[in-house]
DNA sequence: GCTTTTATTTGCGTATACATTAAAGAATGC
DNA sequence: GCATTCTTTAATGTATACGCAAATAAAAGC
């Protein structure tokens, strides 16, 4: 991932890349405003490429321009949470329903096959990280495999802005074995090739996991992550 | 809206707008490149506005940003427009389980009812542009009903990229009586606060719609609108 | 002492200049 | 005549300059 950074990769891209990830790691944190040529200073460019990246980024939910207030990293709420996972659901349950319908073969259907392996043995080895990343590798699999680019798109917008809550809430929340249940069976009805099964039950992990990931939230009083 | 034209808004917010207005009009025509520096001698103003509204427009996916090719007005292929609508069933569906579980008044849901009898007064006249006008409304409406405000914001997104087509096909496709049925259907389910009956009824309408559309474009050889 | 007005600062929006580099065209060798 | 290399062109990516409006500080009036 170095190798193609002063080359290939334009100062906007990088900007991309990099506020993506300073904001996702927490290093820029939620809530807080940021200048412009501050941001500019910070990743060694001028306003040009920073603004430029800014705006994408506020397209894509992660932040917000305020004149004069500086760039706002956008903070999650247990509703915006909500309204995610709500997305999440309806999308998901979709590309689990057409992945069944494709009709892939064992090759094909390898990745999803390891992550949920890779799951297993995290949960064995109780390494949550590795679950938590094994389990994102799953769910963006399953939308690869649905088949709809835009879905894919509007997925991985919507994890960006779920993944500092999750971080958070990985070590208050049960450990998920049911949750591996739920993946292996909605694995089986799409190699099986089951549409609605793999919809239906793909729907209601979903559900769960909401259900879950909100309660603990407001029990919490964990707003504006 | 004339009024707050260089008032309020910035150059780039008009750029955005024009722009946005250009596309969907067939002005700037499907598939076709302009340069930065031609956009913006048309609109009267510097290329580092234009570059901004291109950027935003892009994460809308209603153009594309080529180096050195300028940008590309996106054309829509039958197969995106399979995508899309199976992304507007989904989160219309949503909406609609989520306005019938709201239990709404008779009031708050005026808006609905005078789409819905707008869509009827616009068959009686055989009024298609009135009737598909009405019908935008119906099911924006319906979103917003739905209180998902990402929700609106994709829908609102995928809506810019079929407006074409529907532009297109509006004349070809069958009279919407059986549109009309529908639309009444969901709207008593959701007054009547049964949200199963109106998530289910309006995906059927949706799936149909589907049908209906993605069919008459390949029937016609209609891709890349 | 408090409010209102005026000055000042400061960050953004936009224009513009420039460097970069891909693409097109010309020229050379075979 | 064709391929290849060099030259030129032209559009982008980025830096920079500057005016303007908003926010803050200072000053005047009550």
């Amino acid at each position: 991932m170095k190798d193609q950074d002063a080359k290939t990769l334009s100062n906007t891209q990088r900007a991309v890349r990099d506020l993506r990830q300073m904001i996702l790691s927490g290093e820029l944190a939620a809530g807080t405003d940021h200048l412009e040529s501050e941001l500019a200073e910070t990743l060694g460019m001028s306003r040009t490429p920073i603004r430029e990246a800014a705006l994408m980024l506020e397209s894509k939910g992660l932040l917000e321009m305020r004149p004069r207030k500086g760039v706002r990293i956008l903070p999650v709420s247990s509703d915006d949470m909500r309204e995610i996972y709500d997305i999440l659901t309806e999308l998901e349950s979709l590309a689990a329903q057409r992945a069944a319908e494709a009709g892939y073969s064992e090759d094909e259907l390898a990745v999803l096959a390891g992550s949920i392996a890779k799951m297993d043995q995290a949960i064995e080895a109780e390494d949550l990280e590795a679950w938590a990343e094994a389990d994102e590798l799953f769910h963006q699999e399953l939308v690869r495999l649905g088949g709809n680019k835009r879905v894919e798109a509007i997925v991985a917008m919507m994890s960006d802005q779920v993944r500092r809550a999750r971080a958070t809430t990985l070590f208050i929340r049960p450990l998920p074995v049911k949750s591996n249940e739920d993946h292996r069976v909605v694995f089986q009805a799409i190699s099986e090739g089951r549409p609605d099964v793999a919809r239906e039950r793909h729907r209601e992990h979903r559900l769960q996991a909401k259900a879950m990931l909100c309660g603990i939230l407001e029990k919490h009083r964990l707003n504006s992550l």
